[in-house]
DNA sequence: CTTTAATTTTATCCTTTGGTAAAATATATC
DNA sequence: GATATATTTTACCAAAGGATAAAATTAAAG
């Protein structure tokens, strides 16, 4: 395996969700929440958008949409509940923005699996990416979680086109190596799919995984091990 | 890899709740749910109860413990709320059931890894005694899922002592194997969450896969091709 | 500064939800 | 088949939760 290459255009960290939030895949409400016609955007207005988003992600990621409370986001955005509906006009509306947010920055590096580089630079780059998100947003990760768990009631249109589409796509570019002989042959999806399995089991399972070593990836070192331990079986696993 | 032996013994279909809710490794609430002292298990109460449950897996499955309602479970159960009350006494009691008949089952197969047998053999029959977990008991294990991903607010004292201590064991046995040199180097700890994470990832996101493969793991087939899929890699991965 | 618009607070509404009380009905035992 | 016990139903309740109205406050523009 060679070394990872410092893949810098293509770190999440790069990726600011204002960067992202171009209406896709979850097509942004037609500014219906933003106060619309008059002026806005205002500082105040950002930060606390920022404000009550960041609070609501950590709330929904434990709670799943339902067991959510506008209170309780209210409580830890701090501010009034009725002050936050003065942002987001709905609980509804809130928890689209958030998963809206979530969603693309979550498949961006699907996106850039590339058939003309090695399988195992990019595979390896995409474990890294996956990884890296369940250190950066493992909050995000919990709501996306938790929203597929609950049988994706919001997100299976997403799914079921925009997302089908890409992996569909991707699956190809997998095959394509096997077909070149730079992979065994292995299934894509199911390739795809154990990949997302373990490199979110870091994030939504975080809890569990801490009382078992009392480690997280917030933790540099256990981050690196982790990354590394994940790569080496799997790409041993996968590689010719 | 050797042809998996029937090990008609340690097959989860062979384990009902019932011989395992011996109360642990959640207690069972000293009989204050069962009309303490007077004649119980009536057929009536016995079916009722399983009725409950199930129905009431299904809705904590999807909802998770906060958003889940006595209502739905109810409903789900073809019964009024109070006569539901009547077999549970509190909606906590009710979920601390749920969980205690899952969790069980869920660690059951751990257990069962003996050192004394090839690595190849007993990993092997761990990773299909999960993923049959995940067919059998799809629901069961979402629930399981939601409870860690909203940071195991019940199961946690379980998870520091009760789960803590098997996984330590089994990390012993996974240990052995490699210095015996029948495995590849791998962390014990980072092997067995890489199962957990697989396997329980085609319950836990069932709809996500629905949505990329139309197909599920009560298709036979698909179940099989999984099952070889997951354990190709793996073991790939894993064996010298 | 004053005027206008944006933001925050206070008070309130209606529905849902977990849970109880007590009456009504069914089941079992003698 | 009468009596005691187990089960189910009906009628509620108090608290929580999503949402609105309107008043009060703060910030921005001229």
């Amino acid at each position: 395996m060679t070394p990872l290459l410092p893949l810098a255009d293509r770190t999440l960290e790069n990726m600011t969700p204002m960067t992202l939030n171009q209406g896709f895949p979850l097509p942004a409400e037609p500014d219906a929440d933003r106060a619309s016609g008059k002026r806005r955007d205002s500082r105040i207005q950002v930060r606390n958008r920022e404000k009550i988003l960041e609070a609501a992600t950590e709330i929904f990621s434990m709670y799943g949409y339902r067991g959510a409370t506008l209170d309780q986001i209210a409580e830890k955005a701090a501010m009034s509940k009725p002050n936050l509906l003065y942002y987001f006009s709905s609980k509804e509306k809130l928890y689209l923005a958030v998963l809206r947010d979530i969603l693309e920055i979550w498949l961006q590096p699907l996106k850039e699996l590339d058939e003309r580089e090695s399988p195992e630079r990019e595979i390896s780059a995409y474990i890294d990416q996956k990884i890296r998100f369940s250190q950066l947003y493992p909050a995000a990760s919990r709501v996306f979680a938790n929203e597929i768990v609950a049988g994706a009631p919001v997100l299976k249109p997403v799914l079921d086109s925009y997302l089908r589409d890409i992996v569909k796509k991707k699956a190809r570019v997998i095959r394509k190596w096997v077909k070149r002989g730079e992979l065994a042959d292995v299934d894509p999806y199911h390739l795809i799919m154990m990949i997302w399995a373990v490199t979110q089991h870091y994030a939504d399972f975080a809890v569990q995984i801490d009382s078992l070593l009392g480690k997280s990836l917030d933790d540099e070192k256990f981050y690196n091990q982790t990354r590394k331990h994940i790569k080496r079986i799997l790409m041993r696993g996968i590689l010719k």
